[in-house]
Order: C-alpha cells, then sequence, then structure tokens
DNA sequence: CCTTTGCGTTTAGAATTTTCAACAATTTAA
DNA sequence: TTAAATTGTTGAAAATTCTAAACGCAAAGG
C-alpha cells in the first residue's frame, strides 16, 4: 500500500497522479467534481486509468484543486528519507503565479497531518471560494503579513501572528501589502 | 505574425504551443503524425483547438517529437530581448531523464538557424531513430565525451571536436563516459 | 439493530475525439 | 507552364470519453 504509493511518484500513470494529489488536497472524489463541474463517475474513471482525460477535463479538474497542468505533470512524489526534507525536495505547486506552496512531507496518506510553506507575492487574492471540506487548519506567519478572512471575521497578521479555523468555514487570504508574505501552515482533514 | 507568435508562448492553448513545439523541432503535421502513430488530422483539429485532445492522444504525439508532458506544458516561449539570451531565459527541455537540451532563441520562425545547448548524461543514448527528415545540423563539444553514428560513420568526439552532416541520413548520440557531455549544435532545416 | 449518510464504482446513452479518405492550396521539378 | 508532390484542412464513420443515475459497501448515529 504504501509501496503502491511510494511507486506511483515519477510515474506517466495519470489516473495514480491524479488520485494522489486529490488526497494531498484531502478532497473526495465527488467534492472535487463539484468544484471542477464535471461528474464524481468520471474522476473515478480517470483515477483507474479506464479512460484518458481530455486534456480540457484533465484542466477542469484541476482548477478544481486548484493546480495547473504544468504542475500537475512537474510534481514529484519520489522517495526520499521519511523523516528529514531538504528545502529544495519539497514538491512546488504554483496555481497563481503570485501564490506558490510547498509540500512538507509527500506521504500524506496515512498521516494525520499537511504541512505547507506558502509564499502571497504582493496583490495575490485566493478569493473567498477555498472551503474545504472537513477538518481543521492553522498556520504562522513567518515574513510579510497577510489579510485572512474567515467566515465574518478578518484581520491581518504581522510575522509571529497566527490562526486556526475550522475548514468548513469559508476562508481568503490577500496580501495587501508591498512585499512577499510567507507563512506555514498545517491542516489536518480526517480524510487523509 | 511575429506578433502571434509571442502572444501564444504564454498561453493555456495547447494547440498553437503544439503547433508552436512541432515547428522549432522542424516537424510537418504528417511527419509527426507517422512518428507519433497518429492520424495527421488529428493534429491538424489539436492545432486549431477544434479538439481538446486526450492524454494519451497528446502524449504519444509528444513522444514522437520527442518532449515529455512535463515540460511540453513548461516550456516558455515568453517574450524577452530578441539579441541576447540569458542562460536562464533558455527554454529548458529534457525527453529522457539523462538528455536535456536548451533551446538558444525561440522565434524560430522565419529564422534560418536553430541551435541548442544539449547535455547528455553517462549513459545517455538518443537511440537511432532520430531522422531529422531535410536539413543540415552541426555541433561541437565543449566538454565530456560523445560518440557519433552517422550513417555507417561512428567516432568518438572531445572537447573541440566537432560534426556536420546532412540530416536526413539516421545518426545517433552516446554517451559512453563516465561525465556528463555538454555540446553545442545548430541545424538548418528549410521547413523553419 | 436498523437507518442514514457518504464513499468509490459501474453501466447505458450522450457528447466528444480520432480515423479514414478526400479536398484545396502551395511548392517542387520537369 | 504544367505535372507531381507535399502541406494543411475537412466531412462522415468509428472509437473513446463524459454524464446521469444507479449500485454496493462501509462508517456513523439514532
Amino acid at each position: 500500500m504504501s509501496l503502491a504509493l511510494q511507486d506511483a511518484g515519477m510515474t506517466d500513470d495519470i489516473g495514480t497522479r491524479l488520485k494522489l494529489v486529490r488526497q494531498i488536497f484531502g478532497l473526495t472524489q465527488r467534492e472535487l467534481a463539484r468544484r471542477a463541474g464535471v461528474t464524481n463517475g468520471a474522476i473515478s474513471l480517470i483515477e483507474q486509468n479506464r479512460v484518458s482525460p481530455s486534456i480540457s477535463s484533465l484542466k477542469k479538474i484541476l482548477d478544481g484543486i486548484p493546480l495547473s497542468l504544468a504542475d500537475f505533470f512537474t510534481l514529484n512524489f519520489s522517495p526520499s528519507d521519511d523523516v528529514f526534507f531538504t528545502a529544495d525536495e519539497l514538491p512546488k505547486i504554483t496555481h497563481q503565479p503570485e501564490i506558490s506552496w510547498r509540500l512538507v512531507g509527500r506521504k500524506t496518506k496515512g498521516r494525520a497531518l499537511g504541512m505547507l510553506q506558502e509564499v502571497y507575492q504582493p496583490g495575490a487574492d485566493t478569493g473567498d471560494t477555498m472551503l474545504r471540506h472537513e477538518g481543521e487548519e492553522c498556520g504562522i506567519v513567518v515574513s510579510g503579513s497577510i489579510t485572512v478572512t474567515v467566515g465574518v471575521q478578518e484581520k491581518t497578521l504581522n510575522p509571529g501572528d497566527a490562526y486556526y479555523f475550522k475548514s468548513d468555514i469559508p476562508h481568503r487570504f490577500r496580501n495587501l501589502g508591498d512585499e512577499p508574505c510567507v507563512l506555514i501552515s498545517a491542516n489536518s482533514p480526517p480524510t487523509f
């Protein structure tokens, strides 16, 4: 099981690749399908490699994560030491050019925690549609400042400040300052 | 015309992207179709964005170039000064992990020359199927050594050594040494 | 214990892509 | 200048993907 996951990392196998990414982001097939505007059946078939999706479908699906096509094919899950990670081993993810993430650890399956280093360039804005379906998440600002909206609350966080909320509350991150903001976040979705 | 090519660089537009890559490699729709094992009609439709290809089709097509899916989506044709290029501006191409290329200049359309920096890791082998359909090409070794086969001739080239041949003769590059080989090559296909 | 809920899977039919073969336009060669 | 060859495009049929609606299974709650 964990072997299969490791193997699948480098593969061209689109189905396994999609499944891994989906699970890393803590989404069910149905939830991703809803966000992407496709049916859950389509995602199921793709993940089983019973069909080879069209670019347009795959793009729609990845937009629901969100993840660019380039990142999807570039993402590297290749095995490494399970405990220590050098900076350049952390898989990089960029959807909008202004926002980039780095995953801390890869084998999220079977783990309780996911961790990200997130970089928001000045002007970056996640929009308010990024609701995750279950679990909780928290983070602490390392440098720069970031304006976080959670439900009806909003606050601009500076280095050392932090947040913690249930993921099913709509939330939004905006960098209204003029320098990049780096923060470390963690999430604990039971769906992992 | 040249404007369209510049614009197309950054785009998600798969059709234009494929067309650009195909032209950079000096291939016709039919020739690429033959190598890829698809029909020329399919490539035509894709390049016009009248259909959105399946991943399996796109992969087959890119294998005929050859170019990986990751590189295809990562390749950056974005505009820059037309005369000077810094190292990191040169679009990187990797098909096999052991072989990587960097294009010198992007706007090959309308130019007579294409130039590549090529890196062959120890053990790298292009195989003998890489025949380009017309034109001539030449190169000079910068570091390491490379064994080149052209038709019935074969020679191991060391730094400073060079080659020059008609592209329609079957040719093959192999790094039989134990250090990476860097070479600069140029080609002049009339098909550009 | 039973019901409910949520998960991934499956199947038939609708929608889309791909092939095959022909076409028009351009280039090459005679 | 004409004939032959080559290129990209197009239309109808074949093949594949996607949807919509079900299914089986497991976990959670009453």
